[in-house]
DNA sequence: GTCTATAGTACGATAGAC
DNA sequence: GTCTATCGTACTATAGAC
């Protein structure tokens, strides 16, 4: 039981990682494969309705590792602007890519489903709802920080949405440009949206 | 001659609508062909690189559309804090996608190079290269009004950057939950964060 | 110059041996 | 339960008729 668990796990982690990477189109089952080192017999035996449970199980497993990632980051410091921009910052190391690209995104990081939720807006509803609820999830996590920190509840709902918008955007800039600097440029305008 | 570009450019037109839309990979190029109809024969003489070169081009004719967009917008209010703030509502029509989706994306509307951006981040650097140009353009705009009214220029520069990493984050938000609010939440905080 | 037919490959999915 | 062989279909690209 646990031996299927780790031959579904490994199989889901490569698709998770090719997904994000060069996302859902892209991304070929024998790439899977080959990668996690399976047959395909045990991709449809674990995944029996195949590339779009693949991808749906990728999305929720981001969703939870990132959401957990999240908050441990902003329980570390009481101050919520502080804490979100530092939490910010430690993105930085994860999303940006450097010349030698792929490598750190490749030792199993699930960092962001926004390729996946982009491809999926128009064609595919199921994994775009996915997609939606994930970021609504992040997006609850820095509204929550705010209230604990005294926020009134409706101001720190506006500023969370605003938050998750401006962090999947300079997560977009970084990985595009191949630059820390949209991510650090964020980062360090966070006092002067939150402060009154 | 015209006739000629005629063809090239309903080929070319069909081909970014679905490129936005669908992405890169998921989109054909029977489909291109079939929606602009014109035969296959017709896309080789005219883009005798293929695909590649068709995505090329529709990334830098999006880039040239948006960017008249952008400074037209720009140009209508003299402060520069208002200018932008109006020209992102503005966006709101484009982007915001109702139930009945695709339509206001389908009439040649050319918005977004979010989809085939992050696609190419990792697998192909033309594209990839071509996107980030395109995102330091439209990025320009921004700073440049800042710049026109009275901002210190590297100030500006660093203001620019956030701006575009909100606003493209915000279009991804918008449309991934079918709601123009991301789009609207950002719009409203730009005083805040560019007045001093 | 314009178009059709088709090559060659890779895809997602399945059937069925063991 | 596990895996392989293969199906049918779509893809990008090209060859060559007119």
């Amino acid at each position: 039981m646990e031996k299927n668990n780790n031959k579904k796990e490994n199989i889901l982690n490569s698709a998770t990682t090719l997904f994000q990477m060069k996302g859902y189109h892209a991304t070929g089952l024998n790439e899977i494969l080959k990668e996690s080192n399976a047959p395909k017999g045990s991709l449809y035996y674990y995944f029996p309705e195949g590339k779009e449970q693949l991808a749906l199980e990728s999305i929720t497993l981001t969703r939870d590792y990132v959401e957990k990632l999240i908050k441990n980051r902003l329980d570390k410091t009481d101050d919520p602007i502080k804490a979100i921009q530092n939490s910010i910052i430690e993105m930085v190391d994860e999303t940006y890519i450097k010349s030698n690209s792929i490598i750190s995104f490749k030792s199993n990081k699930k960092i962001s489903i926004n390729l996946i939720a982009l491809e999926t807006v128009f064609t595919n509803e199921k994994l775009r709802e996915a997609c939606k609820e994930t970021f609504n999830i992040w997006e609850k996590c820095y509204t929550q920080k705010l209230i604990d920190g005294g926020f009134e509840s409706k101001k720190a709902k506006y500023l969370g949405s605003i938050i998750e918008s401006m962090i999947e955007g300079a997560i977009l800039m970084s990985l595009t440009k191949k630059d820390d600097q949209p991510l650090l440029d964020i980062a360090s305008i966070i006092p002067k949206i939150l402060n009154d």
